[in-house]
DNA sequence: AGCCAGGCTAAAT
DNA sequence: ATTTAGCATGGC
């Protein structure tokens, strides 16, 4: 019993923004379509006018998992009407109405972002890609090429440091495998991290090795759906900077702060746009 | 060829 | 309390 595809009815959902946006790493663009592996399952998307076709490579009795995922329960107009009225923002949003934040993994988010760290996202989707190659469990796929899950956390932390570095982790290897060691070990309280809120979450992430606030705030927005938690990196640093405080020179703490207060209950949503507009349109220094 | 990439850590102001 | 070098590796 079950279906193999199933057409979701979507409004202002820009699919092909959203799987290329730099929050997930294990999305492939195949032409018209997307491919890839949300937990143990190989989906294939296709966007059409007003709906979202997808397409497993086994029947599956329900599709709350994808609907989770994709988040289509998320009422786009109303967390754009909560935005702050300024220009940077009319801008970003303008560029790109109809980007959307994903939900995912916690696992395999936080390794994401520990392999992050100083990498184009072309090259975290290569690291990604490798890992899941090498240590990830074979899965059914309805492509034609060999598919994988991302790798567990037994499988990461059972690794030596010399394979992780064979798929081109650099120094982010003993980070990446100190992680899953010490969520096995109990460093942290993994488990409970769904239960907490964003700045003891944020605290128990910054544990590890390798996880400063940036990236346990990524993992906080795209794992654990604290819409309101705005990760700064390289990009929305500069973003912030030119739109915000053209003249003058505020210090880490005055924009940090900044962040923490003008963008409203989902400024993880308007830092996605930011984020975006900032890579499009800023890279001219 | 040289600079920079969805950073973090520890050392040095 | 804030700034800076070093870290591997690859794209451009």
């Amino acid at each position: 019993m079950g279906e193999l595809s199933k057409t979701f009815p979507v409004r202002n959902y820009d699919l092909d923004a959203t799987l290329a946006s730099g929050q997930a790493f294990c999305w492939q663009s195949l032409g018209q379509a997307w491919e890839g592996v949300i937990g143990k399952r190989w989906v294939r998307l296709r966007m059409a006018k007003g709906s979202i076709a997808a397409e497993v490579a086994y029947p599956v009795p329900d599709w709350a998992w994808l609907e989770d995922y994709l988040q289509l329960h998320i009422d786009l107009g109303q967390v754009l009407a909560t935005f702050p009225d300024d220009e940077p923002m009319r801008n970003a949003v303008a560029a790109l109405p109809g980007l959307r934040l994903l939900r995912q993994d916690y696992w395999e988010c936080l390794a994401s972002f520990i392999l992050s760290a100083t990498k184009q996202i072309v090259q975290i989707r290569q690291m990604v890609a490798l890992l899941s190659e090498r240590f990830g469990e074979p899965i059914e796929s309805g492509g034609n090429k060999p598919t994988f899950a991302f790798p567990s956390i037994e499988a990461i932390a059972a690794c030596s440091e010399a394979e992780l570095r064979e798929c081109k982790l650099g120094f982010r290897a003993p980070n990446l495998r100190g992680a899953a060691r010490d969520i096995l070990d109990e460093k942290i309280e993994w488990q409970r991290l769904p239960t907490m809120t964003s700045s003891e979450a944020r605290a128990e992430l910054m544990k590890l090795r390798g996880v400063g606030q940036k990236i346990a705030d990524c993992v906080l927005l795209y794992a654990g759906g604290h819409q309101d938690v705005f990760p700064v990196d390289v990009w929305i640093d500069r973003a912030l900077k030119r739109l915000y405080f053209p003249k003058r020179r505020p210090s880490a703490r005055r924009l940090r702060k900044f962040a923490d207060t003008h963008f409203g209950p989902y400024a993880g949503y308007a830092q996605q746009y930011l984020f975006h507009h900032a890579r499009v349109h800023l890279k001219l220094k």
